[in-house]
RNA sequence: GUGGGUGUAGCUCAGCUGGUAGAGCACCGGGUUGUGAUCCCGGUUGUCGCGGGUUCGAGCCCCGUCACUCACCCCA
């Protein structure tokens, strides 16, 4: 037999993952925010070039293949890249400005798996390119937080800081870069001090944190222009009533990322706390070969949005099945529920009806489990009689309805 | 890539110092020759993850292997 590829999995029936996916796209349509699909993979170096070569994304984590003419192709390890080359491809930032997109859809990173992380995983995420508007930073994290809050979450936090900007990174990092010098660290972190040093940072070790407790900070390091940026957004975010956390030791793992950077944490999760995360990218755009444009944006996590939703109780309502299911008995009941059943979905009404010929009995479980309101129970008696019986399954009243009157009583 | 844990029915699991495989739920049928959700009765489902070894005999002990899982790392 076979099954599922290590680290990934199958949406099955009643599963939340359709009303969680485009649940949390939900705030973003109704801020304008337009419906696009990238490819799933792209030429290689988008991501080498645009995420950034020394990532672990980018250095360890990547599905390349070769196709048959000779291309690199890799299935895409996040949605921002591919977005961004779609909207430059399309002179979509010619038009007006922000440019304000949402999608969704999987992504594939090579990992171990391990709770919440899949190797073929789902996101829900939105662009907002073109300005560097802080009001628009503000907008975009709040469409985050108004989407798990309509899903029902109420543990989630959120963080921010500022990454700073080409203007003032560089002299930080290298400071940062002296400081941890000077520390007594192990083989493996000073190799991801030399990589990125800011990522040392956010390392979990309580014994590397104590460490690191006079380690300089972007924020306190910002120019002025990134400064102003961070408090208009920050006053942004209170102005629109959502609440977050600053947090000054933030990093991300992709390099595209400056200035405003956050993350959406929830503690029922495991190791694994971060139910989504984004921010800033103003360098993306040239990065991968087009004009300067600026751009912010978020990715939330569908798995862990689940998982999240499990760990607080709340329940999201999966298919919400049919409303009207049809018990034949006979041959000649069996070909007009087929043709009855048929009226009722042209009429949008869902429904469905016993097919394999069970026992009346077994066709009212299957009645009951199929979570309709009407049951049609009907036999040749009542056809000779030109009516069906019409049972509310909540109660269990049952009346006899003609048969030309019974579109009218399930309308 | 590095560690730890776990693999028994569709699901959740029990299975004693080695002695021919169980429960609950689910599913199917009957009690009701035309009525579900409750109740009662009955029934189906297993290469005990896989391969080898020890033994008269292995679900149980040993070795290997695969899968799943949790954590590090990284991130959604």
């Amino acid at each position: 037999m076979f099954q599922a590829p290590k680290g990934t999995y199958d949406v099955l029936p009643g599963s939340a993952f359709l009303a969680v996916r485009d649940g949390l796209l939900e705030p973003a349509r109704l801020a304008g925010y337009g419906y696009v699909e990238a490819p799933v993979f792209e030429d290689t170096e988008l991501f080498a070039r645009g995420v950034g070569a020394s990532t672990d994304v980018v250095s360890k984590e990547m599905y390349s293949f070769t196709d048959r003419g000779g291309r690199s192709l890799t299935l895409r390890p996040e949605g921002t890249a591919g977005v961004v080359r779609a909207v430059l491809e399309h002179n979509l930032h010619k038009g007006q400005l922000p440019v304000k997109v949402r999608y969704a859809g999987p992504m594939f990173r090579a990992e171990r798996p391990q709770a919440g992380r899949y190797r073929q995983f789902q996101q829900s995420g939105v662009e907002a390119i073109g300005l560097t508007d802080p009001a628009l930073d503000a907008e975009v994290v709040a469409l985050a937080w108004e989407a798990f809050q309509r899903l029902g979450l109420r543990q989630v936090r959120l963080l921010m800081t500022s990454l700073g900007d080409p203007a003032c990174r560089p002299a930080y990092r290298e400071e940062l870069t002296a400081y941890l010098a000077g520390l007594d660290l192990d083989e493996a972190t000073q190799e991801r001090a030399r990589i990125n040093p800011l990522r040392v940072l956010d390392d979990k070790r309580p014994e590397l944190q104590a460490l690191l407790t006079s380690a300089p900070l972007m924020v306190d390091r910002l120019c002025a222009d990134c400064k102003a940026h961070h408090e208009a957004v920050a006053a942004g975010l209170e102005a629109l009533g959502v609440p977050f956390e600053r947090a000054p030791r933030l990093v991300r793992g992709l390099d595209y990322y400056m200035r405003t950077t956050f993350e959406f944490l929830h503690d029922g999760l495991g190791a694994q706390s971060a139910v989504g995360g984004g921010g800033r990218y103003d360098g993306l755009s040239e990065s991968v070969g087009g004009p300067p444009l600026p751009g912010i944006g978020w990715a939330l996590g569908i798995e862990r949005t689940l998982l999240a939703l499990e760990a607080e109780g709340v329940t999201v309502p999966a298919d919400s099945g049919v409303q009207v299911f049809v018990v034949p008995l006979g041959v000649a009941a069996k070909a007009w529920a087929v043709g009855f059943v048929g009226q009722l979905r042209a009429r949008g009404i869902a429904s469905d009806l016993a097919y394999g010929d069970r026992g009346l009995k077994g066709a009212m479980k299957a009645a009951d489990r199929s979570r309709a309101r009407w049951a049609v129970v009907v036999g040749d008696r009542d056809l000779d009689g030109s009516v069906a019986q019409l049972k509310d399954l909540t109660n269990g009243e049952q009346t006899a309805v003609p048969l030309t009157d019974l579109l009218e009583h399930l309308s």
